[in-house]
DNA sequence: CAGTGGTCTAGACCACTCA
DNA sequence: GAGTGGTCTAGACCACTGA
């Protein structure tokens, strides 16, 4: 099920979108290697490097150079086979490696490409005031026309026990009833962020926080309104590889970690709300600024 | 070289450490499985889903379960084409997408074992204050001894013309030199983060920032000293897979990626220095505190 | 349709660990 | 020296893409 514009708020701000780089995908650029009719890196195979590594090493120097250029095909594998006289498991660990780091990206049946430089997202915190979370009208879906994508959100709202970190997260007693709200956005029709937000029942019972549409401000302006008043939020960020599961809906390319937010939200005297955000490494930045003193 | 314990200051404090497990790898455990001598997970190959990934699914159950438990090896290559009925490269593959995942930890020679759970550091900013800075006698090396582990630090300064990043994020220009203060932190010998600090020569000169002990309160002290007060600090974090070059100083496990973040220190009018910081993922995480107004 | 990457086999030899 | 993972070969067939 869909919400409209009125059920978001407190979430990242799309305080600045960096394009840092616009290369179309393949099928229009000319790979430079393919005027060059390039000869091939010679392998070393008595120098105790694998061959795989010295033929990672090789294609990686020709990305860094310049040669093979960010969204343009590389060789096929069995071209490589050819160039540097190894068997085709061999080229494919080699390209594995760099999938791995992120440098290369497997089409099937079109190629393997160089990793475009993506379009990141810097998340700012500054905006997370009381002030800028009654004045705009939710960030995703604010922001986003600023940034030039059409963004969707798909919400789901159900009531859990809590489990032992939720518990221990929000100071209740774990098998306590939460309310859980389940949260994907979208860009232009990419997930780029999960968000899974958990409230006690006891604070949201009798609220809009309880049904997908909070109306204007979101849950945070609800949780005001009903006495909560919002002390402080706490942030802990982390990074790791996807799981499957979440792999199966950010579909991040391979080689890319997940970078995960659980941010703790705090009433005067009690903790209120525990969100645990997790989106692509590769499209976000997050952005935090500390006082001196 | 290496540095005293006055050096360091300004950077992450050690807030908390939490040990979430301490299971001590392979040789003295007794892996569950060899006890069950268990059936094999059959293989559908009629099922369109790879040999491979289910063989992966097969083996991430188990470590669910618990049958294989962290820390302990699981079935040897050679047992597990048995097992399944696949060949050796088959059973390669599901073990290295479960590497990937950082599921599963390769040692040559000695076999595959589930990932022990790591011991998290989780770096606080709130002690970043004013007051904090100079209570302290360094972030890392003042609460090693609290986390009981023994940390050193190497420590290197040289002068470089700033490249284009660095010269944007410092409001300065492109080929200016700046002062590199370029360093590692070990815990037990572990080296545990990468830290490249660089500031405006114009800033350094005449200050104990040029050389490599910089004296009581470090770096930041002495940034005040010379009439630098630090206003504020901002902080972008990122997460990617490590370059080469990082893997080889971090040693992460495979699969793992690094946090890095970069901190920008603002003094009234201007920025004085951006530090680029670099961890293992896995034995981190960070926590910001964001008021709410 | 030809060309691409994805999957898989049945071997081989090597480097490393540990009893 | 036996057992482990690491590397490598020379094939095979499949699924997908795009002209």
């Amino acid at each position: 099920m869909y919400c409209g514009s009125g059920g978001q708020t407190g979430q990242y701000q799309f305080d600045r979108l960096t394009r840092t780089g616009a290369t179309t995908v393949g099928r229009l650029d000319q790979p430079a290697w393919r005027a060059a009719e390039e000869a091939a890196t010679v392998i070393d195979k008595s120098s105790g490097v694998p061959a795989y590594r010295q033929v990672a090493t090789a294609i990686r120097a020709k990305i860094d150079s310049g040669e093979y250029a960010p969204g343009t095909p590389i060789p096929s594998e069995r071209v490589l086979v050819d160039q540097y006289g190894v068997s085709r498991p061999t080229i494919r660990d080699a390209i594995a490696l760099l999938r791995q780091e992120g440098a290369l990206i497997a089409e099937h049946g079109r190629g393997v490409f160089v990793r475009p430089r993506t379009t990141v997202v810097r998340l700012s915190r500054s905006r997370l005031s009381r002030e800028a979370r009654s004045a705009n009208r939710g960030a995703f879906l604010g922001d986003a026309t600023a940034g030039g994508f059409t963004p969707s959100t798909t919400m789901k709202v159900r009531f859990d026990p809590a489990d032992e970190r939720t518990a221990e997260l929000l100071g209740i007693d774990a098998g306590e009833e939460v309310t859980v709200r389940d949260r994907v956005m979208r860009a232009d029709g990419l997930a780029v962020m999960i968000a899974v937000s958990r409230l006690p029942r006891s604070v949201t019972r009798g609220t809009a926080i309880e049904v997908v549409d909070t109306g204007p401000g979101g849950a945070y302006a609800r949780l005001e309104e009903s006495g909560h008043r919002l002390d402080h939020f706490e942030e802990i960020v982390s990074a790791r590889m996807p799981t499957p599961e979440e792999a199966s809906i950010l579909q991040p390319s391979s080689g890319v970690p997940v970078i995960r937010v659980t941010r703790v939200a705090y009433a005067a005297d009690r903790a209120v709300e525990v969100n645990d955000m997790t989106m692509a490494g590769d499209r976000y930045e997050l952005i935090y600024h500390i006082p001196a003193d």
